[in-house]
Order: structure tokens, then sequence, then C-alpha cells
DNA sequence: CCGCCCCGCTAAACCGGTTTTCTAAATCGG
DNA sequence: CCGATTTAGAAAACCGGTTTAGCGGGGCGG
């Protein structure tokens, strides 16, 4: 008898039917008072709690909602934005008595993670629309609701004026003088030598050849001659301080006056190796970065950023995911685009007057 | 007939039991290799896929694990430290199949969303064993690991030594030789003045006091005669950067020349604030953190503090948790005490030697 | 006094799977 | 050729609740 008791248990100590007993928790006003509260004892002094999963089972919800990220969480809250995109959708599913379960790969299948999620719906991070194994979820029935993608069949979509951020930035610097730049863009995955195909990446930087006045066929991006001669290199790092120091030490030989990274981490990554090398920033090296997270403004220079309003997205997202999922119809769309904007503060500068090379 | 296809639909399809749709997806040995290949095959063309709740009902298991913090997702993640524990608690779980839930209160009340929660078992961040609400957890028969507690009976307790840690500390600054400290304890709730009483805080400030080599009974710590004149307050604020920047609003007035905090996030605030004011770090003001979270040595300068292992130590939760899940047994115990050490860097310094007042 | 409705509760169906028990047919050893 | 195993899968019980349909009795209006 060592066993948890159940809603059994309950109803005969009481003398009362299982249908008694689960009034006495869901609908006490379907009971009389003196027989709710005979039940309401009977379990309190045999300790029964009703199974949260038997209860998820048969309302057929589990009031739990997944943010599917590509990759471990390990790596994925190396990031700053991602705690801070969490704040956000808590700030909507605290309220809803909602719960966030993270979704992480397992095994290196995001497909099996997502199969097994106890959820009601999804909000993808970091993920296109034509994922390989995405497939499931293209074709299953589960709300879902993508961020920081152009657009995706049947499913609402937060996303940013990339385009416009990335410009900004590239103006901005343009404007400065600078004339020899590398971008860094987001590695997918660490084989991926870089994504300018299509996503964000692709975005982003059609949005950096823009405000360098830039013809986007210059793909390759090596010399291109403009007024005078502009240099744009693109590298690809992972997403994380590591992979911006790697990417300063990568280009220690030769050096660009300005780095517009993808990535407010990457760029405290950059700016930090470069401190540690003795290369003043912003005389030297101009950094700039993307998100705005706080830390952003925790350092020293504070960081010349992209501002998208992240905990405003992760509100969001989960506000349109728990609609869609109340709704009940499963398939749903519409896009929330929301502003960007550069802030300049104080890792930019214009280059040093005698350019090396 | 536009539901959900359930294993009976399946099985019906495909004209066998519901047991062999079962086996097909999970024991498929038991099944014949052409009756399998069809079963599987009408599944997918049916777009079958095993409901997980159903199945974990079954299972007895959610494979899930909750993370309870004391307040909401919004304020617990504008702490670091809480996204390096995640990482940790990841790095276990990840590779289990495990997935991790965030728990916040619901309305206010713990015990409410930890009735809900749809878990296998617990880790407690921030709660102490005498907690009103946790009296359901206490009878509990659901595993739990607390973080920073004394002691917790019946589960395992992950802990670091606190109190050498904040010894270190404040040894270092009276080496330095400060007489003038302000210590920054942690607000478990925003109306409780100081938790001084018992708990993490009334630990770390033991240690303070030790490394100060002041009587432990100088509880409210005005002025107190060492060799000196020795100066102690306490102050407690919420974990946040706005904490530490309105604690130093607080004592703008009438400036100590260390503070001393309980958490890095804190400590970045009160050197934010101080670098506005003008005031110099560490020339006229020494500050130290607690946790070396990363963001501590991205500031400038970087922040002297205290370092424990967090993501050794959700991943040593993760683990503890997990293996006294697989006993069953419910109950379990022990302690995993990590180090702690000071790691000392550019955000303390001797004080000024004409100190006003 | 009769029929109707409402109250308070019960029995049974249901949520959607897994697992145990069991049986018919096929295989095996002797 | 016969009894003992093994194989392949079916039937039914089970996981632990919620929900629907329904029933007996009391109060009410007519």
């Amino acid at each position: 008898m060592g066993r948890r008791p159940r809603i059994g248990d309950v109803a005969r100590e009481a003398g009362v039917s299982k249908t008694a007993v689960s009034f006495a928790f869901n609908q006490p006003d379907n009971l009389n008072a003196t027989t709710r509260e005979r039940i309401l004892a009977v379990a309190a002094e045999i300790g029964y709690r009703p199974s949260p999963i038997a209860r998820r089972l048969a309302a057929r919800r589990t009031d739990q909602i997944g943010l599917v990220v590509p990759q471990s969480t390990h790596d994925i809250f190396a990031n700053p934005f991602v705690a801070e995109l969490v704040r956000g959708l808590g700030d909507e599913c605290d309220e809803q008595g909602i719960a966030v379960v993270i979704v992480p790969p397992v095994r290196g299948s995001i497909a099996r993670s997502i199969e097994a999620a106890l959820v009601d719906g999804l909000i993808l991070l970091g993920l296109e629309p034509d994922h390989p194994e995405l497939e499931l979820v293209r074709r299953g029935d589960l709300p879902i609701v993508a961020l920081d993608v152009e657009a995706w069949d049947g499913a609402s979509v937060i996303a940013i004026d990339d385009v416009e951020g990335a410009r900004q930035a590239a103006a901005h610097l343009r404007e400065l003088g600078h004339r020899d730049i590398v971008v860094l863009l987001i590695a997918r995955h660490p084989d991926t030598p870089a994504d300018e195909r299509g996503g964000m990446s692709a975005r982003r930087l059609r949005g950096v050849r823009d405000g360098l006045g830039l013809a986007q066929e210059a793909l390759d991006g090596q010399v291109n001659e403009g007024a005078a001669a502009l240099r744009l290199r693109v590298l690809a790092v992972s997403v994380s301080e590591e992979g911006g120091r790697d990417a300063f030490a990568a280009l220690a030989q030769d050096l660009p006056t300005a780095i517009v990274t993808m990535s407010d981490v990457v760029a405290i990554g950059v700016l930090n190796a470069a401190l540690d090398a003795g290369v003043q920033v912003p005389g030297r090296l101009s950094i700039i970065g993307f998100d705005d997270v706080p830390a952003a403004s925790w350092t020293s220079p504070r960081l010349t950023t992209v501002h998208q309003p992240i905990r405003e997205k992760g509100r969001l997202a989960a506000r349109r995911l728990i609609d869609a999922i109340r709704s009940g119809s499963g398939r749903h769309s519409g896009t929330d685009r929301l502003p960007t904007r550069l802030v300049v503060r104080g890792s930019t500068a214009s280059p040093p007057v005698a350019s090396a090379g």
C-alpha cells in the first residue's frame, strides 16, 4: 500500500464515486458543501493529489509550450539573447499559467525531440522553413510560431527588420569613413562555411551591402572598387564569446578597421580579444553588435549595436502561440515585424588616419 | 474525420490490433518484418504519431524535470547566473533525453505551479527548506534536489562553500585597507528588508564578518570598533542590474570605499551606476561580485568576484536528480559541496588615502 | 395528486496509449 | 509422428484521471 493514492482510493475511503472526487477538485459547485468538505478532508489525509499527466491526457492539453532551438542547451544559452527571449516568453506564459520547456536536439536530431515534446505548441528559434528535419512540424497539426524567418506556411511569424538594421550599421561605418570591413555572420552549423544563401544571414548581409553602397552581386566580396577601394570580407562564426575571440584571432594578421557582427555576444568576444591584444577600440578597430542585449552596455567601451526588442519579441511570440492554441484551429498565420534601430555607443569611431597596407 | 489519427485508426487500416501498432513503434522485434513495415507505412500515410501524453501516462514518467524558481521568469532570467545554471542542466539532460521545464510561481503561488508541473523531479533554486509553500514538496514523493541550502531532509543538496567565499572577499578588502564597507545582500522578497536570519545570505554575511575580523554578534553592524574604526553596513537589493544601480543611488550621499555584493549582476549595476556618476572604480570605490558569470569579465574594469562552478553545479544537480528518479525510491540524500574561490581582477584596490568623513 | 424540473450524485464511456496474458500456428527435437 | 517450444499477434487490463448520460428523490406549479 506504499503506492501513490489514486482517485479511486479517495472515492472508496470517502464512500463516494470517482466522479464526486473529481468534482470536488474541479467543479466544486456540482457538489453539496458537506460532501465536498468530506472528500477534500479524506484526500488531504491520505495525501492524494490528482496526477498531472492523467489530467492533461483527459484535457487534451499539456499547458506547456516548447522553445525549439537548433543546438544544445549548453550552446544556445551561451547567448544572452536567449535568456532575454525567455524572459519575454515568461511575461506572457507565467500570467497564463503555461509552462515553457526547452526543446533542443536529442542525440543530434531535432525531429526526435519535437516528436516527444509534451507541448501544445512550438516556438521555433533559429530554424528556417526548409529545414530537413522539420517535415513533421510542417505536416503536423501543432500550432507553431517561427522567429526571424521570412515566412512560414500555416504559422505565425515574429520577425524584425533585419535588412534595415544591418543597413544602418553599415551606413554608420561608411559615414565614419571605414573602407576595410569584416562581417561576421552566424554559422548555423560549424561545418557550413557561411550561410549566405538564405535566411537571416543573407538578409543582413544584403542590408550591409546596401548600407555600404555596394552592388549585391559582389557575393564573394573580395576587393571592390567604389569611390576609394572598399574591402569587404565575410566570415562565419559560432554564436558565443569564444566565436568572437576566434574571429579576432583569425583576423589579427590582417585586421580591418571595423567588424560588424550579427550578435552582441560575438561582438563582446571580439572586443575582449582586441583589448587583450592591446588593440584600441574604437581607435584602431570599430565593432558593431546586433541585438542590444543588456550586456552590450556593460562593456567599456559600451557597444554600438543594432537594437531589437527581444523581450517584446518573446512576449509576442508566446501570445500569438497561445492565441493559436486557444482558437484550436492549428493552422494560423500573420507576421509581426518589430522595428530595429542602430544604437550608437562607444565602440565605433572613424578609422585611424594612416591606415597601413 | 479531420481529427488526429489514433492508434486504433492505424490498427483498423492495417488490419491488425492496437498491440501490433504499439509494437511496431516500441518493440519492433516482437513483430514480423513484413507486418511491421505495413503498419509503419499505414501510419506514415495517415500521418499517425503516438500521443506523447498518453505515452507518458502509461509509462508513468514524463521525462521532464522542473527548475523551480521563487520569482517570475522575467525576474529570474535577468540574472546571468540562471542562464549558466540552465546550460549546466542541459549538459546532462540533453544527453539523457530529458527536457527541462521552468516552474515559476503562478499567480504568486509556487505551490500551485508545482502541483501542476508535469515532471519526474524538481530542482529547487533560491528556496529554503522551511518555505511555507513547500509543504507539498516536503510530503510529496517527488525526488528533489535543493540548491544552495544547508540541508534538506530526504533530498540531495548541491551547495557551495558560501562562507569561505564571502570570507575571502572580505579578507581581500581588509588586506587592501578598507574600513568603510557595504554589503549588498539578496532580498528574497522585495518587502523583506534583509534576510539575515537564515539561509544563504546569513551564511555569506557570517563569512564577511569573519573575513573582516568582526564579532558575529554585531548583527546590526553600525559602527564597530576594531583596530581602527570599522564601519559595516548591510543592505538588501533585488538581484538585477537595476538593483545594483538602486543601491548605488541610495548610497551616493555617503559612499563607502568598498561594496561587496552577493551577485555579479548586482555588482555590474553598481559598477555602471558608479561609472555614470563619475566615481572611479576601483580608485574611489572597490566592488566585489559573486558567482563569476561570464559577464563579470566583460566589464571594464573586470570584476573581482567570488567564483563558483555554476555550470558544474547545474550538471551535478541534474545528474543527482536523474539518478534519484531512476532509482525510483523517491527519497534520497547527500550533499555535494563545490568549492568557491576569490578571483581578483580589476574592480578592487586600496581605498583612497584621504578618506573624507 | 400529478408531472416537471432541479439537485446531488453514480455508472460508464472516454482520453490514447502500453503491457500483460493468452492463443493459434509454426517449428523443433526425438 | 507427437509433444514441447517458439513465434506472431490478439484480447483485455491498465495508466489515472475527466466527462457525459442518467437516475432517484424532493420541491414546485397547476
